[in-house]
DNA sequence: ATGGCCGCGTCCCGCGGA
């Protein structure tokens, strides 16, 4: 029984980290992959880099800002959906679904809501609460699930460097943090910070103030895994080395391994 | 209380990010 390997990456921009993804993907080798943040339309994916990396891709893009992908190392995601259910008029790319090695994989980008308030929070607690919705289908899909992603919750303050100058930010509020405990409540473990319950894990230190030479983080990009997929968690953790690079996302790769499927056994 | 650092798009400043 093999292990296999899933990460969540809020890239920043595929084009432009184009190099860091394909330098991370070479050395980590993770079976799975959710990307956030590719900035780019549909056409200018780099579907055949990633493709000679050994990654069969979906993507959903959007010019500028939001976009989600996800990578399937030798092998190809069977799109199962494609934006969240529950509002036709909301046309950002945050949310994409498939199954891959055996997995359910629900891939999203969740609004960051600044400022708060005002309407960027309000589209944050009704995406969130979308996203609630329908996570209680997978949760209790019967199959192995996980959403993966960045969450742009900090789930406490034991998850943030210092939670005094981000009292107000829309990450720390607690109508977002209200969303996360009922999103975990319906049977999702958030599988960092079950494995890891006495360390930051932070995910992501921002560009300014010298954040990351501090080791100033936010733990924002979470593993969520239903009850058929949670007992098969071996272990989790954050690429943090991928944070250092130069050109690099604000973000590091976040990732768990699990076992994959018994072989059965021979019966020839 | 503010800005700091980035990527992107339209063009060298504004917006969004977190």
């Amino acid at each position: 029984m093999s292990a296999l390997k899933l990460a969540t990456y809020n890239i920043n921009g595929i084009r432009t980290r184009l190099p860091v993804l394909l330098q991370w993907l070479a050395r980590e080798q993770p079976d799975i992959v959710c990307l956030q943040e590719l900035k780019a339309v549909d056409a200018d994916f780099p579907v055949a880099e990633l493709r000679k990396a050994g990654y069969g891709a979906l993507w959903h893009g959007q010019r500028s800002w939001n976009g989600v992908a996800i990578l399937a190392r030798d092998g190809m995601p069977l799109e199962s959906r494609r934006g969240l259910p529950g509002d036709p008029e909301d046309t950002q790319s945050r949310y994409l679904e498939a199954a891959v090695h055996g997995v359910l994989v629900g891939c999203l980008y969740l609004p960051n809501g600044n400022p708060q308030p005002g309407p960027k929070f309000d589209y944050k607690l009704a995406w969130f609460d979308r996203l609630i919705a329908h996570a209680a289908t997978l949760c209790n899909a019967g199959i192995p699930a996980v959403l993966a992603g960045d969450f742009n919750v900090v789930p406490t303050d034991a998850d943030i460097y210092n939670p005094k100058s981000w009292r107000k930010d829309a990450l720390l509020q607690p109508e977002s943090r209200a969303r996360y405990t009922k999103l975990l409540s319906q049977g999702w473990l958030d599988s960092l910070r079950h494995l890891h319950p006495d360390e930051p894990m932070f995910t992501f230190w921002d560009y300014f103030r010298q954040h990351w030479q501090r080791d100033a983080g936010l733990r924002i990009d979470h593993l969520l895994l239903n009850p058929e997929l949670a007992p098969r968690l071996q272990s989790a953790g954050v690429d943090r080395w991928v944070r250092g690079l130069e050109g690099t996302s604000d973000h590091a790769p976040t990732w768990i391994t699990f076992t994959g499927y018994a072989v059965p056994a021979g019966d020839d």
